[in-house]
DNA sequence: TTTGTATTGAGAATCATTGTCATGTCCCGA
DNA sequence: TCGGGACATGACAATGATTCTCAATACAAA
C-alpha cells in the first residue's frame, strides 16, 4: 500500500464523533460535540474530538465554517460542493447551491490573474419557525 | 442633541488608527495594525486599537472579515457593498463586485422563508505576481 | 508474545480577544 | 475660571477556544 494512505484507523473514538454528527442537522462546535458524546455515554477526550473533526474536515467528509462570532463549527453534509443558509438564531440549515455562483467566482479570479481558486460563500437570515 | 449620536470623539488615537488604514492595501489583524502604529512613534494601547476598529466596522467604515486562521482583519475599502478577491499567499486584494450574486442569495434566502438576510463571500486565490 | 507504531487524553501552554478599573481628557454650565 | 460628569484610555488580568506535550495505551503484524 504504498499509494496515497489518507485512510485513518477507525478506533472507538472516531467512530463516536462520526456518529455524533450524525445526529444533528446543524453547525455545531468542537465542544458541543464533546458534550454530546459524553451526554450519550461515550468517553471521548476533547483533544481527540478536535483531532477527529479536522481530519475528517481534511478528507472532505465534512464541513467546517466559522460562526459569526469565529468559532469553528463542522457538520455532515452532502459530498457535491455546496454552500449553507443559516439561521442566525437557532442554527437551522439549508444546502444551497448556485452554478453561476461558481461560473462567476472563477470568471471573476482569472479576470484578475488569480489561479488556485477557492471561494467561501454562507448566507445567514432568520428562518421562519424563528421569525 | 437627541438625535441619532452615532458620533465618535475623534481623539487622537482613533485618528492615529483611521490613519493606519490608510497606509496599507491589504487585510490586517489588530496587533498587525497596533504594530504599524507603534513603528510610526504613535502610542496607542491594544485595547483602544480593539475599540477603535470595531467601532469602525460597526460603523461601516471599513471592512472586516476571517482571514483562514480565524483571526480578525482590517481594511479600508471603499462604502458600497462589495467582496474580495484576495492572494493566500501576499493578501494582494481586489475589491469585486456581483448584481447577480447579490440577488442570487436573496432569492435562495426567501425561497427558504429565511428574513433579514446578509452574506459573505470572499475569493482566495494566488495572484499572478505570487505564481 | 514481542515489538514498533499509531492513538489517546489530562493537563499545560498559546494566543487572540475581551473585561476591569484607576486615571486622564474634554465639554459645558455655574 | 472652576468643577462635575461623561467619555476615553491603557496596563493588566481574565477568558475561552484551540493546540501542544508526553506518558500511557491499543493495535497490527511478525
Ligand atoms: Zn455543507
Ligand atoms: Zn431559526
Ligand atoms: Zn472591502
Ligand atoms: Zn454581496
Amino acid at each position: 500500500m504504498t499509494s496515497t494512505d489518507s485512510e485513518k484507523r477507525p478506533t472507538r473514538q472516531r467512530k463516536a464523533v462520526a456518529a455524533a454528527l450524525e445526529s444533528f442537522d446543524d453547525f455545531r462546535s468542537a465542544q458541543e460535540i464533546h458534550e454530546i458524546l459524553r451526554g450519550g455515554g461515550d468517553t471521548v477526550g476533547l483533544s481527540t474530538v478536535y483531532r477527529s473533526l479536522q481530519a475528517l474536515a481534511d478528507a472532505g467528509e465534512i464541513d467546517m465554517l466559522r460562526s459569526e462570532a469565529g468559532e469553528a463549527v463542522y457538520r455532515r453534509c452532502s459530498a457535491a460542493h455546496h454552500h449553507h443558509l443559516v439561521c442566525r438564531s437557532c442554527g437551522a440549515t439549508v444546502e444551497v447551491e448556485g452554478p453561476a455562483v461558481e461560473k462567476w467566482t472563477r470568471a471573476v479570479a482569472s479576470a484578475h490573474g488569480y489561479s488556485d481558486v477557492s471561494h467561501t460563500l454562507e448566507i445567514f437570515g432568520t428562518c421562519p419557525d424563528c421569525s
